[in-house]
RNA sequence: GCCCGCUUAGCUCAGCGGUUAGAGCAUCUGGCUGUUAACCAGAGGGUCGCAGGUUCGAAUCCUGCAGCGGGCGCCA
């Protein structure tokens, strides 16, 4: 912008006007003098507004409203959630023109003065001296009109809803908590990892895995008693896509000492429900040398960084989206950044939920995973505010998490927020050998496939703990969205690839 | 995986056994002293999700299927 500003006070050579096309940034005024227009965002109109000069902005038309002597077309360029107005004398550019091409949805050129409005809704407009069309949007066709549509609707055109300010908002929140995420942990020594894809078992045992294969699927090759001969497969084993970076986390953790992943997680649970995608973002820390408590510190922590920051770099996205969907939305986002989450053993969360005199669908008792009604009642009206559960028993919970002294529970947490519960799961490890390994045994599981992770216990081994982040789930919080679908850009569930 | 709901014009929806299926917005046409979801008038636009059944008669009732949405489970 300052550059561009810098260029246009330079004076340039008389000569013929060029054709107008679209890269082009001259204008030739009275006298065939020729100058450079500035090329400004929306934004940095916004920003900063060169009142009086002349302009070439570019974007698509949100609106047009005809009068019979002037035109006005609302321009957005996906640089804020802001339109800009262009005003189109019928004396310049023939109504013709404008009727034939500038529909909603269609993408323009246009050069003009910035003139100043102090008296109408909006700050400034452009007077249009000319405008050229890059792609027309035919209207009877295009799906996306000037009025509200529903999220249903723009689920099914997930290539279009880019186009609308919902969709703006929201995927200028992701990117916004995308790189708060790497800041936070940047700031704090925590080394940024790249964990495998591609993975040869199905570790954890509990998630369904996407196979991965290069073998002819109409005619797999096998062995004379029926087995798949997976030695001919690419790995020459069988191959998943991941559900977890968690184990190689910790391996990396036990070299590098803080370490976080930040990828995309698959998982091929038939799931139907707002809250489950097939292909996710997970980020998951993984911290050597800290226990349970500094953990859920942590945890609690880079919540209210990320709520902060969203708050304050996104007030725009936010306010927009408080508007149209959430009422609450900011309320809760800064009560969440504000106040402590309210800490309790999952001995004492089963206990209020005990004496809350609710009736609930499934009984709590000792030793019963807490369900979405339970989880729902210590957040929004036991607590008023995000609540971790910590010390779950350890049969509800998984192998790796590290065994209490009680002998009947694990040092794992669950951090519980308003509207969307669970938004964040994490122990500390089992560093014991004998320990992880006696607890495999108790699973039935084969210990064979963790060689690897049970060796970082053999040599070494201390203290640590990590989390997962749902990516989306957050996001749910953040935008007021109810959907995982729409806080992604192009969703994968079961059955559906937008 | 289990349960519930919805599917009518491009979009949002009304009609819930009885003439030729409606509204708002969008589109098109005309009008309008610069509009702000502009406004005013008119026009076009529908195999009422698909298949079958009940009935003198089905958008409406029943069955099946499909798609979508939601609740629960699993989880992040």
């Amino acid at each position: 912008m300052e550059q561009s500003r810098r260029r246009q006070r330079l004076f340039f050579q008389r000569g013929k006007c060029e054709e107008l096309s679209w890269n082009s940034n001259l204008w030739k005024i009275a006298g065939g003098i020729l100058y450079f227009c500035s090329v400004p965002s929306i934004a940095e109109i916004y920003a900063s507004p060169p009142i009086g000069q002349l302009l070439k902005v570019e974007g698509w038309i949100r609106t047009r409203r005809t009068t019979r002597t002037v035109s006005f077309v609302e321009l957005q360029d996906g640089s804020t959630l802001k339109a800009l107005q262009l005003v189109l004398s019928h004396e310049k550019i023939s109504l013709d023109r404008i009727e034939a091409t500038l529909h909603t949805g269609a993408s323009i050129a246009v050069w003009g003065i910035l003139r100043s409005t102090p008296d109408r809704p909006q700050p400034f407009e452009i007077e249009v001296e000319d405008f050229i069309l890059y792609g027309e949007a035919d209207p009877t066709t295009y799906p996306l009109q000037k009025k509200a549509h529903s999220l249903e609707f723009l689920r099914e055109i997930s290539h279009l809803r880019p186009r609308t300010r919902t969709f703006q908002a929201i995927f200028r929140i992701r990117s916004g908590l995308s790189f708060a995420i790497h800041q936070y942990f940047q700031e704090r020594g925590f080394v940024y990892v790249h964990t495998p894809i591609l993975t040869p078992s199905d570790c954890e045992g509990g998630g369904q895995l996407f196979q991965v294969t290069t073998l002819a699927l109409e005619a797999l090759p096998r062995h004379p008693d029926g087995r798949i001969a997976y030695e001919k497969d690419f790995f020459g084993r069988p191959a998943y896509l991941t559900v977890s970076g968690q184990l190689e986390g910790e391996m990396l953790s036990m070299g590098l000492g803080k370490i976080y992943t930040f990828g995309p997680t698959f998982r091929a649970e038939p799931s139907h429900t707002p809250r489950h995608l097939a292909e996710f973002w997970m980020i998951e820390p993984e911290m050597a040398f800290y226990d349970l408590d500094m953990t859920m510190d942590l945890a609690e922590d880079f919540l209210q960084f990320l709520t902060k920051a969203i708050l304050q770099r996104h007030r725009e996205e936010l306010e927009f989206l408080r508007e149209h969907y959430e009422e609450k939305l900011i309320h809760e986002l800064e009560k969440v950044a504000e106040s402590r989450f309210i800490r309790l053993s999952y001995t004492e969360a089963i206990d209020i939920l005990n004496k809350s005199g609710k009736s609930f669908q499934f009984p709590t008792s000792w030793g019963s995973d807490l369900q979405a009604e339970h989880e729902r009642y210590l957040v929004e009206e036991y607590a008023g505010q995000p609540v971790i559960v910590y010390n779950y028993p350890k049969e509800i919970k998984a192998f790796y998490m590290r065994q209490n002294d009680d002998g009947r529970t694990v040092a794992a947490f669950d951090v519980l927020f308003p509207r969307i519960g669970e938004v964040i799961g994490g122990s500390q490890r089992e560093e014991r050998y004998e320990q992880l390994l006696r607890r495999m045994e108790e699973r039935g599981m084969d210990p064979f496939p963790y060689q690897n992770y049970l060796d970082i216990r053999r040599y070494g081994s201390v203290p640590h703990s990590g989390f997962g982040l749902g990516l989306e789930r957050f996001l749910l919080f953040l935008t007021g969205m109810t959907n995982v679908r729409d806080v992604i850009p192009f969703f994968r569930s079961a059955g559906q690839m937008a």
